[in-house]
DNA sequence: AAGCTGATTGTTAGCGCTAACGTGAGGAGG
DNA sequence: CCTCCTCACGTTAGCGCTAACAATCAGCTT
């Protein structure tokens, strides 16, 4: 009697059929096994061919306990810098034969985090990225026993985590330390929300900078990351009239800062001083070009699988990947009261 | 003789005997079959929690034939539309209890696009969301036939695919409309790249609302999104001094356009006036603020995940859904002439 | 009291694949 | 000429789960 024709995707056993052979036969070709004669093999790969043969993931995974998929937790996605981080470790993973699954995090609390975590162990991932550069992450990470490996990208340096990371302090001196050698000896700060470690690191390479200089280090704002609070720290900078200078930890906010600097009759460099961070494709294009500092998120992506690689085959490595940023000099920085 | 106590996940039957029933029943509290009875489930509950057991989705997806995941196809994810998009989409899946993953394109080319399909096929992921919004894409996509269901986001209406995009059309006449109002007839139009849907319907857009107000369409200039070809654009406008408004297909090259402007000495918007389109959230604090376009990315995903849901449970609808933009006024638009 | 009903649970048979082992043919060595 | 080994393959036994079916037991009906 004949086997009902039901459209349903070839099996390796469909395969077998076709070629002439057994099943395992077929795997051995599939996974290039060395003990297959090459009449056998090419038999092989045409019945593949023909039949449009696709191995079956999950039944691969359930024996083998492997998924060739890698996980990335992330939150703020919507943010330049997290971003392409993420785009780096995409390409890097497909570079190397892994699939991403991606899960976002809604909030960044120790419970959300754990459930992300959780998710991907669910789908048996075989290693995790994560790209949530807040404190809270941090101290998450380190109280949650993983039995995958694990990288984080943009954390600080810590022992008990793998991380690829971009040396943002480095970063925050070149900044700082141009325009010290331009001559300024008022420099304020528009920093990102505290509870970020990149933004924290800012902070602290624009202090430390500046003590080595013996500046004054009490013109530090708190923004947001956006345009928003950018904004509104130039319009109070510019109301205190103090500042030649201004290092924003991102262009963003510097974006927003030379707005209220237009709006209070200040101009850029004459009258302020303005460096920002991230080096996005825009800077280069705003009234006047912004200095920056350039971070290498492709490369970081990369760094952070290349990381996760070796830590997946040779087990928890707690090693560190640091990548360091470059100043980009542009017409936003000038010395102090160049046009006066 | 004690068995051995390696070190591996559980599994649904040591739930079983710890809460001293059947695999089958762990499986029915585990997938919330009814006839259970509440005694049994409870303690089935506690022995999950006690043993910290997840089921192993392998071995799930391979006798259900689901996996979950739904996976998105992508292109372009450093540009804000996409990635946006992205953005919302993963927000949608995950709140409909879907893993996501992701696959980006290097190229957009059908092959490349194939194999980014078959990716997906190897992992039977439930459904895709082709985020891809390019010409070539289009036809690719109606060439192969999907035993998956499939949406693409952002595309032109078209009854062989199941699509969620936003009216692009609309979009721009809105902003081209709104410099009608205002009295300007000399209405310039940077676009896009000529292959990507979205620019061509914005060019479409603009050229039929000027046609509807008798005006002149000549003065259309290719783009390729990024501030630098809004630079180039904005300079060669200025030199032939002949547009009074230019309507700028994203926010980015409009922002380049605004520093071509004021390198040659023409204000905005007293000189030209300037929109642009996508309505990131910069745009708020150009200077001057830029009047533009805001498509409802988050929405757009939703209703992506939406059809999705609805073409996996009855089959290929071929469906779509419009999301209708906004046009935001702010100070780069206003009468022709206003400052002379 | 025998039979029927429905709710609750257990048993069995795969899903498609890989790893471990089994087998037979051919060549080397004694 | 027989053993032993190697190569090339086939056979078997799960991986952890769900669906289908079988079994049990209480509560009714007739």
């Amino acid at each position: 009697m004949p086997i009902s024709e039901i459209r349903r995707p070839p099996v390796m056993e469909d395969v077998a059929k076709l070629a002439g052979v057994s099943h395992q036969t077929v795997s051995r070709v599939l996974n290039a096994h060395p003990n297959v004669s090459p009449l056998t093999r090419e038999r092989v790969e045409k019945a593949i061919a023909e039949l449009g043969y696709r191995r079956n993931t999950a039944a691969r995974s359930l024996v083998t306990r492997q998924s060739q998929t890698i996980g990335v937790l992330g939150s703020d996605m919507s943010h330049y810098g997290p971003a392409n981080t993420l785009l780096g470790v995409q390409q890097a993973a497909r570079d190397k034969g892994y699939f991403v699954s991606v899960a976002s995090l809604g909030e960044v609390t120790p419970t959300a985090i754990k459930d992300g975590l959780e998710y991907f162990m669910m789908q048996s991932v075989d290693g995790i990225v994560v790209i949530v550069p807040h404190e809270a992450m941090f101290e998450s990470l380190s109280t949650i026993s993983m039995a995958i490996p694990l990288v984080a990208v943009g954390f600080g340096v810590d022992e008990r985590l793998s991380v690829a990371a971009v040396n943002q302090r480095m970063g925050a001196s070149l900044a700082v330390q141009h325009l010290v050698d331009l001559g300024h000896t008022a420099i304020a700060h528009v920093a990102g929300p505290p509870d970020w470690i990149d933004a924290a690191a800012r902070v602290d390479g624009w202090r430390r900078t500046l003590a080595q200089a013996g500046l004054d280090d009490s013109m530090l704002i708190q923004g947001d990351w956006s345009a928003e609070s950018g904004y509104r720290a130039g319009l109070e900078l510019a109301a205190a009239g103090r500042a030649t200078a201004l290092f924003a930890a991102n262009d963003q906010m510097a974006l927003g800062a030379l707005r209220a600097f237009s709006e209070a009759g200040l101009r850029v460099p004459q009258d302020v001083s303005l460096v920002g961070y991230d080096d996005q494709p825009e800077a280069a294009y705003l009234v006047p070009p912004l200095t920056t500092v350039n971070q290498g998120f492709q490369e970081l992506g990369a760094r952070c699988m290349q990381m996760l690689l070796f830590d997946m085959a040779n087990g928890h490595s707690g090693a560190s990947s640091v990548v360091n940023p470059r100043l980009v000099v542009r017409s936003s920085t000038a010395a102090p009261n160049a046009g006066r």
